[in-house]
DNA sequence: TATGAATGAGCTTTCATTCAT
DNA sequence: AATGAATGAAAGCTCATTCAT
């Protein structure tokens, strides 16, 4: 719950401790992230990244020692603060369905916010090759686990009846996965937002959740 | 046994009625559904391509424009093959729903014997650059629709209640494209096939249809 | 006794096998030395060379596979032609004093029509780095290590009484390096050769070997 | 011992008039040395100069206006001090002959006791670039001239035949420079000191001076 | 048809030097 | 005096593409 900050705000920027330091660091990232998002990992040249955090090649070394690394940053930082809204999000649900429910919703509405970042973490770090990967199957693994481990407080508590979290939990992620890409990499992407009701009626009741009155 | 497998052959060969003709070409896209699912589009260079398939740079350049050229071919000739095998399938089918299912079945079927397609479609196709986003999303579109008529037909039959159909296909999509995913990039595989019974009732309740019987 | 050539032409050019084979390799072999014995190792960039040879830098790439491989090829050939040249002469020479005299003076006679030669073995293998310093002294041990055997024999025959051959190799080696390395470092060097009467007396001398007579 | 002991000190510590002044730039001046002779010139950046002189890039801009500079002021005092030595041995030698070959030990010796320093004298300073072999190239032309001038001053005094003193006096220079780069380079030294009684044999011999007697 | 030598734009990375603090 | 963030020229190397043979 380090960001206390409700709103869909989901800043690039560093703790609120030392106001300017930094913030050429924060710069580099901040427009790493779009272009990167943009353009993907190998048609991103250090070149054009300088010239977006308006510094220079040398800058960019000075802050991150290699292009690789500071992708890498790029993924961790956009993945712990994804991480923290999510958590906060989850705390506030008051039973295991609706903390599943919550991590959802909240994947959803930040990335609606920030196309960019769905882009990263969704499309970009598959496409940046075999290094990548590896953190990407990590940070999907985190999240699938928060969501059986939802399912399987659900199980426990009589909520829903015994069945595959693991496989579940991973069904919810690749529909949530697909939803937001093909948002992403549509030309002209509409709301995305507006789905959420129907897709969480279709994943309540491929868990065996949801009565004909909750429709 | 995956790759000598009859009953599920992929093989890339063109149609048997010219035999010898186009040998060169398809040994090229032979060679470079290997390398390029092995090494990812950056990672391969024409001479790569051109040492796996026992020919020269000059060679591939003869019978492909262009390194692009060459890998948005082989992606087409990968998903007409894929469709076919997919089309044949949902043809024995007895109803929309079997339809549905089958297609599911078969892309799963097809994928488990042949790693480096999935590789190429689901993963590499994201690190290639722009061009074949595009390219990515219209295959993966024209599959979503190809659910969607299934589940209308359901619909317009009475088996399954109304519902969105679209999303619905898209979830049943995003779902098969994860448990795929995962399996691709996994660094010592499962038995992907044998998670489908499970798979294949999640989505079928998804959607109302699975009763406590058909479990 | 590979080259037959009694003149003092030192050509980097290949075996007379194949005439035009082998003859950008050779072109670029010959810039190099040019260029490497002018400005040293490392003030000479890749562009630099492939300027001097009349080529690309990707020429440069396709027959060598990086600067310190061509730097390298370029000292193993000069020091494989240079050690032709002096077998030669000391094949001709009647006994082992004159066998020795006979490969001071030969390698006095090379580097004296070849000053980038010169510089090249002399100084800019010293100058280029670690990564040379083992590849020279290998070098400079063999001829050492000939000059010793001459000795050797020499004792043994009762020309010259015994003494530390080793040392005695390595000092004529030493005398004769610093003659030819002043003069390939002057700003405006004089004949190089005319010293070699001198220079023999008293190396010959520092074995105990020349009387007054010969003087 | 080799470098506490104190009969060899060649310390890099500025004159003990002002104590404390200029220790920052001695300071520096003792880091180069080290990592230069280490290093080589190419390899050593200023970053690593600071770090080995725990001071700041800025630091070292303050006390040398470039890297060349200090390089420069390195070798100008290593030389002045390797002089102050072989001057101070030359005073107390009775006569020419002695003088020479109090100079002759003197570098060995020192040498012997500062191997950094005959690296950086003998070896670094040929991959520095040009401007680096004029001052080595000065430096030796001094130390061969005073040899010169004592066997000028033998020959004058009787003590030798006439000889060409300007080429012996390079050929014991040569003489020196080859046992002890050979030292320098060598993986597994050994003792360097040792040699020094054969090699005045021959180099004596070579002007001859020393009679069967003597040896 | 096929080959492979050649090209050159473009890449990531390094590092001497500057300068606001 | 000293610091270290910032600059940008230049380096070594790669590789898609071309073309004479």
């Amino acid at each position: 719950m380090r960001k206390t900050d409700r709103s869909v705000g989901f800043e690039m920027s560093e703790s609120m401790a030392d106001p300017r330091a930094d913030s050429r660091r924060t710069a580099i990232l901040e427009a790493a992230l779009r272009v990167f998002s943009r353009f993907g990992y190998h048609l991103t040249s250090i070149d054009h990244l300088a010239a977006a955090a308006q510094t220079s090649k040398g800058g960019i070394y000075f802050h991150f020692p290699s292009k690789q690394a500071l992708f890498l940053a790029l993924l961790d930082r956009a993945a712990s603060q994804l991480r923290a809204r999510v958590e906060a999000a989850m705390v506030a649900a008051p039973d295991p369905v609706a903390k599943a429910d919550a991590a959802l919703r909240t994947v959803l509405h930040v990335f609606a916010a920030h196309r960019d970042l769905a882009r990263l973490l969704l499309v970009e770090t598959l496409g940046a090759g075999r290094e990548f990967h590896q953190r990407r199957l990590q940070l999907q693994d985190e999240f699938v686990s928060l969501i059986r481990q939802q399912l399987d407080a659900a199980v426990a508590a009589g909520s829903i009846s015994p069945l595959d979290t693991a496989l579940a939990a991973r069904v919810w992620f690749g529909a949530l996965n697909e939803v937001v890409t093909a948002w992403v990499l549509a030309e002209r992407p509409g709301t995305l937002e507006e789905v959420y009701p129907t897709l969480r009626s279709l994943l309540l009741r491929s868990i065996g959740m949801l009565t004909e009155a909750q429709l």
